[in-house]
DNA sequence: TCAAATAACAACTTATAGGTTGTTATTTAT
DNA sequence: ATAAATAACAACCTATAAGTTGTTATTTGA
């Protein structure tokens, strides 16, 4: 399933969906992480002040990969983006 | 087209590839942002760094939007996960 | 060519992310 | 009911993200 994070908003309960349908604690998730329950809680809580390190090693053990998907493009003619590595073809 | 971020080291080519198809300097989108083209170079040169805050403006910018995707799951059933917000059923 | 634009360094300051422990409501099994 | 587990507050410290200006190679266009 894919969850497209339109505003920061959107983080956090994804994060907590994600954490139970795991079956996991804030205090299991955390100790997984190396840290506190409380400094778990406060990442939980605030998604957004974290840094991309950080949620991606979250996302990592929640099972959830991370994508760019680039928006619908009007009509202009986009220059090659061939030097990026890219999922499809 | 989509880019599954599996090492934090890919965003950069990312960030870099999408804002020079959208004709855009350094400068140019950090003034966009409102900041300076070298605080821009930093958060360019080193996306992990940065806060989702951050890199999700910036995506706004390059009309890039984030995704979470669930990975396959292996032949464990899941709890529902029905309060989340998904994008298709 | 050479001037302008671009990319990237360095040194520096301020705001805040990331961590701790202590505490306390609130949930959840027994 | 109550003990254990969970979620979330507060106060605090340290590391670092986020910004600045100055400078300088390197690219690019006229």
């Amino acid at each position: 399933m894919n969850y497209t994070i339109n505003t920061l908003e959107q983080i956090r309960p994804i994060l907590i969906g994600f954490r139970k349908t795991n079956g996991l604690s804030q205090k299991a998730l955390a100790e997984k992480l190396g840290i506190s329950q409380q400094s778990y809680q406060a990442l939980e809580s605030a998604p957004q002040k974290a840094t991309i390190e950080r949620l991606f090693k979250v996302l990592s053990i929640l099972g959830i990969k991370l994508q760019f998907v680039e928006k619908n493009k009007p009509l202009e003619n986009n220059l090659s983006n061939s030097e990026l590595l890219q999922d499809e073809w």
